[in-house]
DNA sequence: CGCCAGTTGTGTTTAATTGCACAAAAAAAG
DNA sequence: CTTTTTTTGTGCAATTAAACACAACTGGCG
């Protein structure tokens, strides 16, 4: 039960529970079981007993798991019982359509900065409709400056492969934590700051290998 | 070097590999070792070794891995020497970012077809540029139909998660063997029908957890 | 040519992960 | 109140994945 050193693995699995679980209770499920849970998730049952049973006992015999409860405990063990604020960096398409998705805010993440390099960019709104999104697009030189000292832990990073690293030694240097990276490089860090791949093609590479006719 | 059983966790990394490899290619690097090649993907060199060697022998003692060669074998291994086609459903404003996104005709996924279920978009040109994208979102009523007898197995679901195992159910009675999840729930799925899931929430959630202050 | 430095492919060992199975507890049924 | 059913948490076994270590091969150089 020491948090400390559960494997990155089961670490892995813990949104996905969570994900699930938020899922039943907006259905107005209360309870759940080990069983019912896996079926939903794709997990076995006893590989979320075990997982959970790293950080405590939350479960009851024969009556299973209560929900609301055990979306506490999971919110408090990964640290997302309160919000995140995040920046972007990377004002592109891509960078745009993040930057405008409602999904992150309802989820606890919030986009406070926007950064890029392109001095046509600088000083623009990112949404027209200040409802939607009110931020302005910051410079990129700024970028240490702006996020030393503040609370700022986590980003993303939608910039070209061909500058991903350096801009990501530069969150680094800014005192980031966590990059969710969408571009297509392998980031280098320091091992306290963590990085978080999102690679369509990956994805539908690995597809695709299955696909035989 | 029964290509058939190869376990997945090794499938999984092929597309990274693959990724560094056109990189370094594009560089103007034509020669490389499993030891370089780990430390730019962040992997170990003997890691690499083993599961290239899961398919075949392609490096020579003394000198490594020539890059074409291993690309050219790596694509050929996970089916992406040929061009594949792609459909996309649910043409919100995620659809629509996808749909106009350069980077997968490069990387050789073609989107062929959106579809969606709203009305009032059926019919509408997805981009307003026909030179970035020239597809007219289609009726998701019509997804079976106009998928049976095509050649297309992969899709993007980018529909809300509310409705998305529906629509995931239609998608694989149309035939498709792999899906590109974007919706934040697990899907239910034949054996023979592969999901891959993108949520970005899952990959912040599990960098919070290890940002301690 | 012979030696050295570099590098692969793989057999063997070690470590990590998952699956199994069951006692113990709780609830439901009789 | 007793029995049956359900379900957890966990020790142990089995499986899977990763690391290690080295023989075998290659190319370069004196």
């Amino acid at each position: 039960m020491n948090i400390e050193n559960v494997p990155d693995i089961i670490i892995s699995r813990l949104p996905v529970y969570l994900r699930a679980l938020e899922r039943m209770y907006e259905h107005g499920t209360i309870t759940t079981s080990s069983q019912e849970l896996g079926e939903k998730v794709g997990i076995s049952a006893a590989q979320i007993r075990k997982d959970l049973s790293q950080f405590g006992e939350f479960g009851k015999q024969g009556t299973g798991y209560h929900i609301p409860f055990l979306i506490e405990h999971l919110r408090r063990i990964l640290r997302v019982d309160h919000p995140w604020d995040v920046v972007i960096v990377g004002m592109g398409e891509l960078g745009h359509a993040i930057a405008r998705y409602q999904g992150f805010s309802v989820r606890g993440f919030h986009v406070v900065m926007c950064f890029d390099n392109d001095p046509t960019k600088i000083g623009r709104p990112v949404c027209e409709d200040a409802k939607i999104c009110d931020l302005t697009i910051q410079d990129e030189k700024l970028l240490v400056e702006k996020l030393a000292g503040s609370r700022v832990k986590l980003a993303m990073l939608c910039v070209p492969a061909s500058i991903a690293q350096q801009v990501a030694d530069k969150l680094v240097e800014a005192g980031i934590k966590g990059i969710l990276n969408y571009a297509p490089v392998n980031l280098v860090t320091p091992k306290d700051v963590r990085v978080q791949y999102i690679d369509p093609t990956v994805g539908l590479q690995r597809m695709a290998f299955y696909i035989k006719e």
